[in-house]
DNA sequence: CCTTGACCTTCCCACTATGGGAATCCCCAT
DNA sequence: ATGGGGATTCCCATAGTGGGAAGGTCAAGG
């Protein structure tokens, strides 16, 4: 099986194959004579599951983590459930700071006309303006401050 | 006002205001015969709004756009409030998505007896193991698929 | 046998925003 | 004049992923 062909069963890209090989997530490859490299069924099994951690969310390093767990036999599934716990406390972060976001734009989005007049509560808002801060709207504030926000969400969070 | 005050009185980091500049986010700054920047009160305000800005999540690119609304009496409210829009509506995906992602996690990670035993159903759904996929756990399954990745959501993304 | 096209290889670049740090220079106070 | 704090530019790193160029390979068909 080369490159492609596992690309295609496991639903993972040749190019991360190659990165996740890289960056020692995945053992490195046989290679062919040419120097292509050599998959087996295994290390499609492998992939699926990379990939179906990976749309869970989950980081690289955690997902080193399981991987590891799951070939080691002895493994304890406290292990396993703390990785997936942990992760599970980040989404909840970042959900709650992205919530507070949207609820704030939702109400300045709200009390602004969106009629051909330059008058807006949003500008106004960002700028600060109102002189009592404390009637700006602010849901959660500390939630969305820069040094509150989580620890790494990873791949989900770039654009495609 | 040279950088470190307008970064010390705006909440935006040296490093950053460089940075904008860089990109065109901010005008180029004037500069003292030894080539240090120098910042007015009004860039301050301008600083202030883009920090602000930024702290709702919004994109460089969005932030562009608001500036130069912000900046524009003509402007008409309907414009800034399709942005704001637009931007809740991105977070919404995200929210979904991470939503989604959460409630399988935390339903793998209940069912999961997280002690010293090696059997674990969160490892045999990563497997992808179970033989008839419509028995995993998969809540809203679309969503979090590598396809459903919604639009861009930008800085907070990133682990500090 | 040779061409063509599909595939593989490596290497570099881009993205988002942000921080870290080095080397060098400037300003002010002692 | 000297020292410390701040400014400057430049490079690097982050977390994953895609794009693309330059070049080698393999298989099928002429």
């Amino acid at each position: 099986m080369n490159i492609g062909q596992a690309s295609a069963a496991s639903g993972v890209s040749a190019k991360m194959l190659r990165y996740y090989e890289e960056i020692g997530l995945l053992p490195k490859a046989a290679r062919t004579g040419a120097g292509y490299r050599v998959y087996s069924a295994k290390d499609v099994n492998t992939l699926r599951f990379i990939r179906r951690a990976r749309d869970l969310g989950l980081s690289i390093e955690r997902i080193k983590l399981l991987v590891g767990l799951w070939q080691d036999r002895e493994r304890s599934s406290a292990d396993v459930k703390r990785v997936a716990i942990e992760h599970v406390a980040e989404l909840d972060a970042k959900i709650l700071e992205l919530t507070a976001m949207r609820e704030t734009l939702q109400e300045l989005a709200d009390a602004c006309h969106g009629d051909h007049r330059p008058d807006c509560p949003i500008l106004h808002d960002l700028e600060g303006g109102s002189s009592s801060p404390e009637h700006r709207f602010t849901v959660t504030k500390d939630v969305h401050r820069r040094k509150g926000a989580a620890a790494g969400l990873p791949a989900e969070c770039h654009a495609g």
